[in-house]
DNA sequence: ATATAATGATTGATAAGTCAACTATTTTAT
DNA sequence: ATAAAATAGTTGACTTATCAATCATTATAT
């Protein structure tokens, strides 16, 4: 018996649009739980290893409002003010004024977060690029690029 | 600016792997949302609806262990209770003991369960079915058939 | 100019999931 | 036959995420 049929999906009868779907779900579930097994080693989560990687390369020296931070990773404005207060108890960013709109807070990555966000990374990467390499360098490129037109068509409405 | 570049991710450069990967996640994310917004009209939440199909295709007249439940569904034994107090306190699962292992719940859908996943379920299907459908039934193929190898080495260690 | 609306961020209440420890039962090993 | 290990399920403490409501500040409309 296959995954797929525990859920009612007929596999080998064209519904490829169901048996996909959950392809999608299970696949994400099981990189997930290695990527966060992974990071639990630097105190991390793949939550705070995004965030952090976004204020990194967005962010640079003048850093970033908590709003743009959040678009980035469909993250919600209050699950990120939590997040980042985590991030702040930790030592790992700081949140400064703006200049012109005492609204905004700009985040920015503390000089331990980028230590430990070297340390990481690399290993973090490999997880990934490991776990994708059952798939050929040209099925990566294929699989890629159809889920960018599927991020695209969901974004639009 | 590419949404895989605001994580460090150099697109276009052979990385293809990451590339996937963060494709992946905002996918899953995307359509989970969709799919969430769908079901909460029918008091359903994706969890809940696949532990239904799972015991209305799996489970037959006899039903199912939680064991076996959590199986096909990556869910930790510990959540699965939960989510079926949750789903017996709404009326939709029973939990019967088995014959010869008194360890044992044999849970079944009951009757307003299946009439409301007859409801839900067309719909439902019509979610995903519709969020596939940018890509062409070929595609769509493939793609399975990708993730499908992805699951497979990912459950093997 | 001033009232109204919009925006960025925070908070309280709540939902949902995880881990580790626990109970009850069954299996296995000696 | 009995002690030890394994299994099914539950529970408590904790973490994470979400929604709706709120506060402070800025933008817009008349």
């Amino acid at each position: 018996m296959n995954d797929l049929e525990a859920f009612g999906v007929e596999v080998g009868k064209g519904n490829y649009g169901e048996e996909s779907f959950y392809g999608l779900v299970l696949t994400y579930t099981l990189l997930f739980d290695q990527v966060a097994d992974y990071l639990d080693a630097y105190g991390l989560t793949p939550a705070k290893m995004n965030v952090l990687m976004v204020i990194k390369h967005q962010g640079g020296e003048q850093g970033l409002s908590q709003r743009e931070i959040g678009k980035w990773l469909l993250v919600t404005a209050s699950n990120m003010t939590r997040l980042l207060d985590k991030l702040e108890r930790e030592g790992l960013i700081t949140r400064g004024g703006m200049a012109g709109d005492k609204r905004v807070k700009l985040i920015r990555v503390t000089a331990k977060a980028s230590h430990l966000l070297d340390r990481a990374w690399p290993g973090y990467m490999k997880t990934i690029i490991c776990a994708m390499n059952v798939l050929s360098p040209a099925d990566q490129k294929i699989l890629s690029a159809m889920l960018q037109r599927l991020v695209q068509a969901l974004k639009a409405p």
